[in-house]
DNA sequence: AATTAAATTTAGACAAAACTAAAAATTTGT
DNA sequence: ACAAATTTTTAGTTTTGTCTAAATTTAATT
């Protein structure tokens, strides 16, 4: 596998295509910031190798080998993200785009070694699950801050925003995974929501709110 | 710089050409395992970018920008070695491999990281000495085992031939850097050496006394 | 010094991964 | 249902890094 195809499956997979729902040219060129003939040919490709199901104008989905390649990049790439948030102090705004190098490593040794060394964590940084070596991940019940009725008690465990922009803004509002969270009140006019956060009382945006996930507690 | 043009820079390195010695298009191809008109294409890139110094039949040779970019980038294959080592039990016949992938890993923070993380090491788990962030490395005074005279003692401090076989040569017998040595005798008919190991006697041979660095006590 | 041998470079080709522009298929709108 | 708009594919180029085969330069030998 190059790093290419590698970067298209996992594409592929994010945006849906695992499910045999089939993914346009289109959106894959969007996603990836390329053009559509690229992919097109890359579709081809990918199919010889048994990767994707692939017809000409239907779109591209990944047979159970992408599933299971996908979620083995995917694997990497959570891991080495932890890794360096754990071990090496690196602040979550700073992960993602060193982790798009490493994801591509080829040794099953040292992957394994370093989920070791992290015991063997379910989570990333960002609060999305790890699948394990054979493929099986966590799906934690989570719901969007902005979905959840006025009332509750949670806990933050996720962000459906990963880019620096947006984590540096939670940083500086000390906005972080693990912290408890009750919703005040919310304003009718513009959905913003007074929401309580670790004893401080916060008023956040619906940009902000539809951006976090939250458990409920039980 | 490509991965394709930090392999040959580093190359080009370990065969001498630092010190403005021209290497042969011919020796860097044989150890690359590529053809010398390869070489030629490269050399001209590189020579473009001000890396090596090149004219048409007179060798390659790394200019001071070369020479810097070789040593960072044999600083990160030697810290990532090291990592591998003490942090995830690697075995120091398993670490070229996976170090040959992460050496091209882009991200300065990340390597001195690392760096921080191992407490600033000095040698790589085969004795070669880590160049710092601002290139300068140690030279320890070392002797290859077989240039030393009888009766002498000293510590082991590096390999010469660094391949798996050798590698695991020498676990299988115990020899590993730090080990105190003696060398209590040599035959004469094959320079084969009886030597004194962390209190055990062993009888080697030469290739393997060629092979191993000492440093003697002074 | 001339000739042979070895090393090096040039020229032309190829594969991977991308692109542009044009053609073809599909979807949409009325 | 049919024309228009959109999406997707094809065909032909480009770039990077490699290769082979032929030509050229340098080195070695007699």
């Amino acid at each position: 596998m190059t790093r290419s195809e590698e970067n298209y499956i996992k594409t592929i997979f994010h945006l849906g295509g695992s499910d045999s729902v089939p993914i346009a040219t289109n959106a894959i060129a969007e996603q990836m910031e390329t053009k559509p003939s690229s992919v097109t040919d890359m579709a081809k490709k990918l199919a010889e190798k048994g990767l994707v199901h692939y017809k000409k104008y239907q779109g591209v989905s990944l047979t159970d080998i992408g599933v299971k390649t996908a979620l083995s990049i995917i694997r990497k790439h959570r891991l080495w993200e932890v890794f360096l948030v754990k071990k090496l102090d690196f602040s979550w705004d700073e992960v993602h785009e060193v982790a798009e190098q490493l994801e591509h490593i080829k040794s099953e040794k040292l992957i394994d070694k370093i989920d070791e060394l992290l015991d063997f964590p379910k989570f990333d940084p960002h609060g999305d699950p790890i699948p394990s070596k054979d493929g099986k991940f966590m799906i934690r019940d989570k719901q969007l801050l902005s979905d959840v009725p006025i009332h509750t008690d949670g806990v933050c465990v996720g962000v459906k925003d990963t880019s620096p922009t947006f984590l540096k803004f939670l940083d500086k509002n000390n906005i972080a995974l693990g912290n408890t969270i009750r919703i005040l009140d919310k304003e009718e006019f513009d959905q913003s929501l007074h929401i309580q956060m670790d004893g401080k009382e916060l008023h956040i945006s619906h940009q902000i709110a539809s951006n976090l996930y939250v458990k409920l507690n039980d």
